[in-house]
RNA sequence: CGCGGGAUGGAGAAGUCUGGUAUCUCGUUGGGCUCAUAAUCCAAAGAUCGAGGGUUCAAAUCCCUCUCCCGCAACCA
C-alpha cells in the first residue's frame, strides 16, 4: 500500500471566498478520492493563511480590534466552505497555530545556523500609507514620480535593514532539476514560463523579513521583524508530517495542486527553501487554470461578474458543479463557468444521459420482473458480447483511466467514463431488451450485462461525483459469492474479468439487486435558473 | 522589441510537436424507437481552421510579418 499526499494552496482570508477556492478544492478532493479508491493511504491537507500585514490591515479596516479575531471568524468562512462542499480533508491547517510557528522557528534555526539566511540591506519604494513598501511591478509612474497604486501618492525610496533568504545560492540545483524533471510542473505551460525566467535572468535573494508590527511570527533572535508571510506559508505543507498530525514518511508531498498566479513560489522558492533544508521536494507542482466568466473573462470586482461560491452550492446540486469543473474544465487550462453552462451539462449530459441511463435500465428489469440477477453462464453472457457487441468490460478501460490520472488529465478521464454511458445508451436501441420475453436468457444477459457496466462505472465515479455513485449504489447492490467487503471485491472483479475473460466461469461474478430508482438528477429550468451574482452584475 | 498562452462550422473545444480527404460536444433540421427523467438512437445541413506572405506535390499543422484577446512579470498574499 502506497500513500498519496496531495495539497491546496492555503487561502488567504482576507475576503471572501471566490470560485477559484473552490474549483482548487474539487480538483484536490478528487485525486484524493481517487487514491484512496485504489487503497493508498492519503493525506490530504488544506488550510489558511493566516499572517500578513494586509490582514492585520483588513482587520482594522473592517473595525476589529483583534487580528486574531478577525482571522478566526474568516478562517471560519473557509472552514466552512470545505464542509459545504464535501472536501474530504484530512487536516485543516491554520498558519498561527502552534504548531506551525514552532515548525517556522526551528526552520528558521537550522537556515541561520547554516548560514542560508544573512541579515542585508533592502532598499525600494515605500508608501507611508499602506506602511509597506510596493512592489516595483505595482508602482505607478507619473511624471517621472513614483506613485502607490492605492493610495495614488508619491512614494518614498527607503532602504531598511532585514533579513534574506539566500535563494541564489540554489539556482543551479533549481534549475538543474526542472531540467531533469521534466514532469515537475504541470501542465507544459506552466513548466516552460518558469523555465524561461529561470533562464533568464540569476535569481535574487529573497527577503524574507517584514517590521513587526504585532502580527506574524517573530523571527526568533530579532523580535524587530517577523518572518515574511511567503516563507512561513510554504512551510504549512511541510508541518503536519512533522508535527505529529502524518506520518513523517508522507514527506514529500505527491502533489500541490495550485494557480497559476503563484507558481513562482511553489515552483522555485519552495524547492530552494526544501534543498536548504536537505528535505525531498514535492513530486509535483499542479497548475490548475482559471475559472472565467461567460465571455472568457476573468471573474473581478470591477468587472463584477463574481460568481461566489456559496451562491452556487445553494443553486446547483454539488456533483453537478463538481462535474462542470472536473470535465467541462480542461485540466490545466483555464475554463468558462456560468449559471447557463451549469445547468445546460446538468440537463443534458447528467440528467438525460447518465440519470435517464440508469433509469431505463432498472425500470426494464423490473418490468420484466427482474429484481434479482443472478450472473449467467459466460457462454450466455459473451453471446451478447460478441452478437451485439455490448462487452461484459473492457479491459483497457482501467489502464487508461490510471494512465490518464496519474497525468493529471483527470477531465480525459471524465470523458471515457461518460463515454461508457453513452455506449450503453446506443448499445440499448441496437439490441431492444424490451422486445425480448422474460424467458429469454439473452434478455437476462443483456440486462445483467448493462448493470455490471453501471455498476463498474458507478464504481470509478465516487472519485469524481461522489454524491451520484453513492445514489447509484443505493439502487444498484451487489451481493458476492464470498462475503467480502465491496470496495475490495470490485477490485478484484476487475482483475478477475481481465484474467477470466476468455474462460467459461462466471462464479466470481456478483447477483445484483435492484431497486425502483428516483430520478438521479432533476431538471432545472433554464429560464428561471439564475446565480443571485450573476444577477447583481446585471448581465 | 520583457516572458508565455490563445484565435478552428451558430456556441464551446480536439487536432498543431511527428504536414496528407477537418474531429467531438451542444445547438439546428429530418427520421427511427417506446424500456426510460418529452428522455434515448440514427441521419443531414453547416468551417476558404484570425489576416497576409513563404516553403512543399500537399499546410489548421513548418517559416516570416501583422491584428486582436488573455495571463504572468518574483519583496501583495
Amino acid at each position: 500500500m502506497s500513500k498519496f499526499y496531495v495539497t491546496t494552496a492555503i487561502d488567504y482570508p482576507s475576503g471572501l471566498p471566490h470560485i477559484g477556492h473552490l474549483y482548487e478544492k474539487i480538483l484536490a478532493d478528487t485525486y484524493a478520492r481517487w487514491y484512496r479508491l485504489q487503497g493508498d493511504q492519503v493525506y490530504f491537507l488544506t488550510g489558511t493563511d493566516e499572517n500578513g500585514q494586509k490582514l492585520q490591515k483588513a482587520a482594522r479596516d473592517q473595525g476589529f480590534s483583534s487580528v486574531q479575531e478577525f482571522v478566526d471568524r474568516n478562517a471560519g468562512v473557509f472552514l466552512n466552505l470545505s464542509e459545504q462542499a464535501n472536501i474530504s480533508y484530512s487536516d485543516f491547517i491554520r498558519t498561527t497555530e502552534p504548531r506551525h510557528q514552532q515548525v517556522v522557528t526551528d526552520v528558521w534555526h537550522k537556515l541561520w545556523d547554516q548560514g542560508d539566511i544573512y541579515q542585508g540591506e533592502y532598499s525600494g519604494s515605500y508608501c507611508y500609507g499602506c506602511e509597506q513598501f510596493i512592489s516595483p511591478s505595482q508602482v505607478l509612474h507619473q511624471d517621472g514620480k513614483n506613485i502607490c497604486p492605492v493610495h495614488l501618492t508619491e512614494l518614498t525610496e527607503l532602504s531598511e535593514d532585514g533579513y534574506y533568504f539566500k535563494l541564489s545560492r540554489y539556482q543551479d540545483k533549481i534549475l538543474s532539476h526542472l531540467t531533469h524533471h521534466h514532469e515537475f510542473i504541470f501542465p507544459e505551460t506552466a513548466y516552460t514560463d518558469i523555465l524561461t525566467r529561470l533562464q533568464a535572468e540569476p535569481l535574487k535573494d529573497l527577503p524574507i523579513s517584514r517590521k513587526n508590527q504585532g502580527w506574524g511570527i517573530p523571527i526568533p533572535q530579532d523580535q524587530n521583524y517577523v518572518i515574511y508571510t511567503w516563507f512561513d506559508a510554504l512551510i504549512n505543507y511541510y508541518t503536519p508530517t512533522v508535527s505529529g498530525a502524518m506520518p513523517q514518511h508522507v514527506w514529500p508531498s505527491d502533489v500541490h495542486v495550485i494557480g497559476k498566479d503563484i507558481n513562482w513560489f511553489h515552483s522555485v522558492v519552495w524547492p530552494g527553501i526544501l534543498m536548504a533544508l536537505n528535505l525531498p521536494l514535492p513530486k509535483k507542482i499542479f497548475v490548475h487554470g482559471m475559472i472565467l466568466d461567460q465571455d472568457g473573462r476573468k471573474m473581478s470586482k470591477s468587472l463584477g461578474n463574481i460568481i461566489c461560491p456559496m451562491e452556487l452550492m445553494a443553486s446547483f446540486p454539488l456533483d453537478t458543479l463538481r462535474y462542470i469543473f472536473l470535465r467541462s474544465v480542461p485540466s490545466g487550462k483555464d475554463g468558462k463557468v456560468s449559471a447557463q453552462l451549469i445547468a445546460r451539462a446538468h440537463n443534458g449530459e447528467l440528467a438525460n444521459e447518465l440519470g435517464n441511463l440508469v433509469s431505463r435500465v432498472i425500470k426494464l428489469a423490473l418490468k420484466k420482473n427482474l429484481a434479482v440477477i443472478p450472473p449467467l453462464l459466460m457462454t450466455q453472457l459473451s453471446q451478447t458480447n460478441s452478437e451485439e457487441s455490448l462487452a461484459l468490460y473492457q479491459p483497457t478501460f482501467i489502464d487508461c483511466c490510471h494512465l490518464l490520472m496519474a497525468q493529471y488529465r483527470h477531465d480525459q478521464v471524465m470523458n471515457h467514463l461518460f463515454a461508457e454511458i453513452s455506449e450503453l445508451n446506443i448499445g440499448m436501441n441496437r439490441i431492444q431488451p424490451w422486445s425480448l420475453a422474460e424467458s429469454e436468457p439473452k434478455l437476462q444477459a443483456v440486462l445483467y450485462t448493462l448493470i455490471i457496466r453501471i455498476y463498474l462505472f458507478a464504481y470509478f465515479l465516487q472519485a469524481f461525483l461522489p454524491d451520484t455513485a453513492t445514489r447509484i449504489f443505493h439502487v444498484i447492490t451487489a451481493k458476492y459469492p464470498q462475503n467480502q467487503n465491496s470496495t475490495t471485491q470490485v477490485k478484484d472483479i476487475l482483475a478477475m474479468m481481465t484474467s477470466r475473460q476468455k474462460t467459461q466461469d462466471t462464479s466470481y461474478l456478483p447477483t445484483f439487486y435492484l431497486r425502483s430508482p428516483d430520478p438521479l438528477f432533476r431538471k432545472i429550468n433554464l429560464e428561471s435558473t439564475s446565480c443571485q451574482a450573476e444577477l447583481n452584475a446585471g448581465s
